[in-house]
DNA sequence: TCCTACCGACCTACTGGTAGGTAGGGAGAA
DNA sequence: TTCTCCCTACCTACCAGTAGGTCGGTAGGA
């Protein structure tokens, strides 16, 4: 439960290498698709070691999903909680989320199985982790929108669209991939779908567009 | 394989009723986590005798998607077989593709799961059965957007925004509805997500609102 | 008399989890 | 220094439970 100070001394604790084996394979095959002897593999022990470890399957795939709100969600929350007004605010914290998923592809496609499981699948509460996050955001469009500084949408509904469009291009990534021709993942790729999202965002939201031509 | 003439006939024959359940379970809990004796009880049957109408599990997972091509993916492409022009045209096809989703939750997550998946789960080539579709959609919005009836976009982008959008306030309804505090599968909800959908999707495609405030 | 639909009993493989044991490193005492 | 003690990390062997799938048999309609 409680860390033990020496995660500052070693390079890589076993705990830190399991949790990021079982992160790959649980966002992979899913937690039923997924077995404790899989992960001990892919760390190359065996499962009773990796279960010295972490006293269940459960557990560990509870500490999987605390590390993805750690480093996966934090940033985008840090992102969220800055100050800026307008559109400018908007790219900021959409580039953000962009570039974390884009770095953390199975950070997303774990999620996203857990949002579809019901996002409250083992003791993890997905929805109640996020909903600060979600519940200032809405504040804020209404706030700007009031200001006429973006068109009227409905907040909450904008926020489910950009969090559908942003994420899914990562999560359906390999289904994806056989649609178009190309790989979703390499940088040309992610660099045209980030512009076009931030495009098709502006477009929708800002009255006129700056320069288009 | 081949279906019987029977179907004609018989008013649910066992088989569709194991799909139907199929459907259902594997939508719940995914392919790994449905078992046999989930979907054999929630027909009323035993495990052997599911067995005697599809020889594998596999195979059954394998008709249950045959069934969502048909009466799922099917009445969204012949909407958008249409001839019409402009946003009358994609307006068409998202009212009609949202109503489908609407109206068959479970086959959306499914869906889902299996595009997350890679979509080339078990025999089963989902990219490649919906290519086509996605390609003419590709077309038309190029061509619509070559005569200036729309803003320019990269239309595959458009069309994996547009995806993402959808479906994800349906595959993900049970976390999001932890998100806001009401039933996305309402009706109220239903009609004012769609009512967002067309608008924002309007606003960033046609260069000026018809009717704004 | 078949044939279809169904069943109980059984099989093997694998699941998460436990029991018990061992190698090795550090601390302390002689 | 060396012997002992203990603790951590890992192992093999095993457990009960359940998975998908097979076998042999039966009830009942055509």
């Amino acid at each position: 439960m409680v860390k033990p100070p020496d995660d500052l001394v070693a390079p890589a604790s076993t705990r830190d290498v399991i949790i990021a084996a079982a992160l790959h394979c649980f966002a992979e095959g899913g937690y039923e698709g997924t077995s404790l002897n899989d992960i001990a593999a892919a760390v190359g022990i065996r499962r009773p070691s990796l279960l010295h470890h972490f006293a269940s399957k459960e557990e560990l795939y509870g500490e999987v999903f605390e590390r993805i709100l750690s480093d996966f969600v934090g940033p985008i929350e840090d992102a969220a909680a800055g100050t800026g007004e307008g559109w400018a605010r908007i790219d900021e914290v959409l580039v953000t989320a962009f570039e974390v998923c884009a770095a953390n592809p199975d950070h997303v496609r774990l999620l996203r199985r857990e949002a579809i499981d019901g996002g409250a699948h083992l003791g993890i509460d997905l929805a109640a982790a996020l909903r600060p996050m979600f519940d200032s955001a809405v504040a804020f469009l209404r706030r700007e929108m009031d200001a006429g500084r973006f068109r009227p949408h409905d907040p909450s509904e904008l926020l489910v669209t950009g969090y559908g469009a942003l994420l899914s291009s990562f999560s359906d990534a390999p289904f994806l991939a056989g649609l178009v021709d190309e790989d979703p993942g390499s940088p040309v790729s992610l660099q045209r779908r980030l512009e076009h999202l931030r495009e098709f965002l502006r477009t929708a939201l800002v009255d006129a567009p700056p320069s288009a031509p």
